[in-house]
DNA sequence: GTCTATACGACGATAGAC
DNA sequence: GTCTATCGTCGTATAGAC
């Protein structure tokens, strides 16, 4: 199935975009490793903005879809939460594409689709957090203590700032559940 | 107290790296900050290059200090590790300047200098852990945990990604206090 | 749709006057 | 130590031929 040729220039940029972050991204180098001419590009693109908006529509898509399927095929509310926070990890480890591009925040300026494409996954992390904390506030609590959890260890993962023996997914996955677990199961401190 | 001048750059240059990132970072625009030409720089750094080390070196300088004193100040095990997790977020909370510059870890090439200013706080880090893991493996998967969740908290608060009722630096400080104390009490899982 | 050619600007870095 | 001037490179974007 040969793509269309706006989806091909996508793909190429989500590599380059992942290289060299968004602020490194150019269109110049896009039309280079896609053998074209610097022109080329702008007739599928308007400028530079239009192609990384495309991207992060792309991406967050994509991570919506992954997220919502790990979670249905838990049918516990522990299970749901460790899901996400295994498949956070998995970005991470697995999709770099998909993660990097998300670090430096410049890549998601919140527009409406985008907010709209996250508020599905916010929804149910609420309704599985309502099992482990009473009010929504203490619910929102946890569910950034969670987030926030993942978030860094897959930050940390792709950075390569994990020690050597802590550098196979396995082994990251396994940290991820023992954090989500830890978090849900938290008691009063010592 | 008149600072020299490559101090002086040095300074300008942090604030100009927190706001656009080491990879958006331009002699050209520091100069025009400093009310210099852009020759100027160039007397007191050899290249781009040489400057954005001086200032990795700087931040990491400045990093060990302040989780060491924080470290310092509290007596038992479980309390040095709830120092280095809310001395974590701090950083981001209060002092972007030294945080930011980390994230993407481009600005830390881990040089020898480097390196060597990190140790002192692992090794106290693992002396703290050595009260909550028997072997040297558990002790280090701790302690991944723990950097992770807090420096999953920091960036997310740094990127303005938390949701509005959590944006306060007490509201941040609580988060990472609790994530310390369920890391360290972690049970079997469910 | 793709090309070549071009205008224009920003940056890194250096040369040479002061 | 700082300036002005300059070179070379690279980027965005457009115009017009094919």
């Amino acid at each position: 199935m040969p793509q269309d040729p706006r989806s091909k220039l996508e793909d190429i940029a989500l590599d380059l975009v992942t290289e060299v972050g968004p602020r490194g991204f150019t269109m110049a180098e896009l039309s280079r490793r896609a053998g074209l001419s610097v022109a080329a590009p702008y007739r599928h693109f308007a400028d530079r903005q239009e192609l990384l908006e495309a991207l992060a529509l792309r991406i967050v898509g994509l991570q919506r879809q992954r997220y919502l399927d790990a979670m249905a095929a838990e049918p516990t509310p522990r299970g749901k939460l460790v899901a996400f926070a295994v498949e956070t990890v998995r970005f991470a480890a697995n999709d770099g594409q998909v993660f990097d591009p998300m670090l430096p925040l410049q890549l998601t300026p919140d527009t409406p689709a985008i907010v709209e494409l996250r508020t599905d996954v916010t929804l149910e992390l609420l309704a599985a957090a309502s099992h482990f904390a009473s009010d929504q506030n203490a619910q929102l609590d946890l569910l950034v203590r969670l987030s926030a959890a993942t978030y860094g260890l897959a930050s940390l993962y792709r950075e390569g700032a994990l020690p050597e023996e802590q550098r196979s997914v396995a082994i990251i996955e396994a940290q991820a559940v023992r954090l989500a677990d830890a978090i849900l199961q938290e008691r009063a401190p010592l």
